[in-house]
RNA sequence: GCACCCAUAGCUCAGCUGGAUAGAGCGCUGCCCUCCGAAGGCAGAGGUCUGAGGUUCGAAUCCUCAUGGGUGCGCCA
């Protein structure tokens, strides 16, 4: 729907344009002075500079139109040419009646949906999950489900590293310890065990190894790339082997990503298009794209108009495997021909540079526009020294574990807060998984995606204040008002809202600007901004709450009111919180 | 070496295309449960927005320089 700041400056607009001004001057935002008034517009000072007039004086004539409407209680003009904007209450209930009944629930909804492709997962096989892959996921779902929610089609793909040099390593590394295994026999072509000889735990443990162990022998180093060379070359032997690490890796993977409240569409990987990439080499070719170079065949994508150099795209290496860059440019071939309008990568920022390789290798091969290929960039995240984050051990953190940590300590607070007399629920165990979660996540997401991520286990367990807990107790004890009150939501959602008390009238103003948060989070791929909206409402439902009785008031009228918007927030609460990833328990 | 990003309250961070008295959470101080859940509410202290110039009626925001951090720079992904 529509937000209020939106009606509110197609209104200034219309009096900016009546003035022979640019009515998209007439932006109205909420007020940096709420003291002053609930909203305000500035685009006076900018009109007086366009048109070389003075403010004060075009404003002044701006504020006589505005004066005229009856959108506004009250109109003033303050310093150089400010306008505070203060609408009627009557304009507020109106909007807020169009928010109760709007079939979208005030969420924001794009006219021209698209078919989206949203990359979130690469993990790689073989290793666990652990703090690193947190943001990737977390941030990755809220996207998935902000875009959906805007009216996208959007398919989550988990896109695994599959593919790469750490796959030859892991074959060079079993084949050193066990050599005897029929994957190693050239000669053999087919009739391989269908067990895997290795579990996820004997991964998680050979994989470090391995990767130790060629970083510091480069003889190690060859056998491993060209273990990789091989295995892409359609050794059965290898292949066969390859096949066992995904699929004991995909069983793990899956639960993990489960835990979390994680889901992919497609569980793909690099190695899903390595049929394509013979073909997008030739078409590389036929387009004149593929330039030699130090026996590696790459693409040119630096420009003049570039400030830093850019390196060419690495096709083919020279011992002939492929790279990631080719992976992603084939997947880019076989997006556009499943017709995904939009790619987007939520990967960390650090790898910005290549996606620049891959975008402009893509558009000149006609593919994509480069604006319909996104990168979705996350910070790095460290440890409170600054420096990659690691356990007091020195190891990483994994995943499971944090998870384990947070619902512990969410179980815990659940214990402090049982009443005397009360039984111990028998869903204690759940709910404290979703308050840990919530916690988890919203102190994941609440940061802007782009900036650097300070790893920091207090904040994570933290339950007050700007938290996941928060905005769980908020709507927990609006269910527990209805319950109170004897009612259901769909009951209380039928009452007519009359807005008095100021706690209403800012509760009310700050649902109505949900429309713009989620726009804002949609269009910019930041589900902070939608946390922040979040935050609000449920910070003005408190405020309201507390300054308010609702199931205890009187006045018949005035409680039904009360209850209709402790409804429209609930669900306003419940609909973001979706998006977010975030389940809400009954109690807590 | 070259390039990019960052520097805001004791701590962790917001601050949209330049706009009024720079915000939030934590922590700190003081209040509020005979009244719908105190994981809450109210009030308060705390800032030369790293430094120096510049553009502008107006700069945390734009430009330049300096200092201090971080990151990237073809056969890892």
């Amino acid at each position: 729907m529509i937000s209020i700041t939106q009606r509110l400056s197609a209104l200034v607009g219309e009096t900016f344009a009546a003035e022979g001004l640019d009515a998209a001057l007439g932006a109205v935002r909420v007020s940096d002075r709420p003291d002053l008034a609930p909203f305000q517009c500035n685009g006076a000072l900018a009109a007086a500079k366009a048109a070389k007039m003075n403010p004060r004086q075009l404003a002044e004539g701006l504020k006589a139109r505005l004066d005229a409407l009856d959108a506004f209680d009250d109109v003033t003009l303050a310093g150089p040419g400010f306008l505070n904007l203060t609408p009627t209450q009557t304009f507020v209930e109106g909007l807020l009646a169009e928010l109760v009944s709007d079939s979208h629930g005030g969420a924001y909804l794009r006219t021209d949906p698209e078919k989206v492709i949203l990359d979130y997962g690469g993990p790689n096989v073989a290793k666990p999950l652990h703090v690193g892959h947190l943001r990737s996921a977390i941030i990755g779902q809220s996207l998935k489900n902000i875009m959906r929610r805007a009216g996208d089609e959007v398919v989550g793909d988990i896109h695994l590293g599959d593919w790469g040099l750490q796959m030859g390593q892991l074959i060079a590394e079993i084949r050193r310890r066990q050599p005897d295994l029929p994957y190693f026999d050239e000669a053999k072509t087919d009739g391989f065990p269908e067990d895997s000889p290795v579990s996820v735990t004997d991964l998680a443990e050979i994989y470090p190894a391995a990767s130790g162990a060629c970083k510091e022998d480069p003889e190690r180093m060859a056998e491993a790339q060209q273990a990789t060379a091989e295995l892409q070359g359609g050794r059965p032997g290898y292949r066969a082997l390859w096949q066992h690490f995904i699929d004991v890796s995909h069983a793990a993977l899956e639960t993990d990503y489960g835990e979390l409240g994680v889901q992919f569409e497609l569980w793909r990987g690099e190695a899903s298009v390595d049929p394509l990439i013979q073909a997008t080499v030739e078409r590389l070719e036929a387009k004149g794209l593929l330039v030699e170079s130090d026996g590696a065949r790459v693409v040119e994508v630096a420009r003049d108009t570039d400030k830093k150099d850019i390196p060419p795209l690495l096709m083919v290496k020279s011992n002939g495997s492929v790279g990631y860059g080719s992976t992603d440019l084939a997947t880019l071939v076989e997006r556009a021909d499943e017709g995904f309008a939009r790619c987007i990568y939520v990967v960390d920022k650090r790898q910005a540079e290549h996606f620049v390789q891959v975008f402009r290798t893509a558009a000149r091969l006609g593919l994509y526009e480069e604006d319909h290929m996104e990168h979705a960039g996350f910070g790095t995240m460290n440890g409170k020294d600054g420096r990659p984050f690691k356990t007091r051990e020195g190891g990483v953190l994994r995943l499971a574990d944090l998870i384990d940590m947070v619902v512990g300590k969410a179980e815990e607070r659940l214990r402090e807060n049982d009443r005397d007399g009360d039984e111990v629920p028998a869903d204690r165990q759940d709910v404290a998984r979703m308050v840990g979660l919530a916690a988890l996540k919203f102190a994941d997401l609440s940061n802007p995606r782009t900036t650097d991520y300070i790893f920091d286990l207090d904040r994570f367990v933290a339950f007050e204040g700007k938290t996941g807990p928060y905005l769980l107790y908020a709507s927990v004890r609006m269910r527990s008002v209805f319950a109170k009150a004897g009612t259901t939501i769909e009951e209380a959602a039928k009452g007519t809202i009359q807005l008095t008390e100021p706690a209403e009238i800012d509760l009310a103003s700050v649902m109505l600007g949900y429309a713009d948060a989620h726009k804002a989070a949609y269009e910019r791929r930041m589900p902070h901004l939608l946390c922040e909206h979040a935050y609000a409402v449920a910070q003005a439902f408190s405020k309201f709450y507390a300054a308010c009785p609702i199931a205890n008031e009187d006045n018949i009228t005035v409680r039904s009111s009360r209850l209709a918007l402790s409804a429209a927030t609930f669900r306003q609460l419940a609909d973001i919180l979706a998006q977010l990833g975030i389940a809400v328990p009954d109690h807590m």
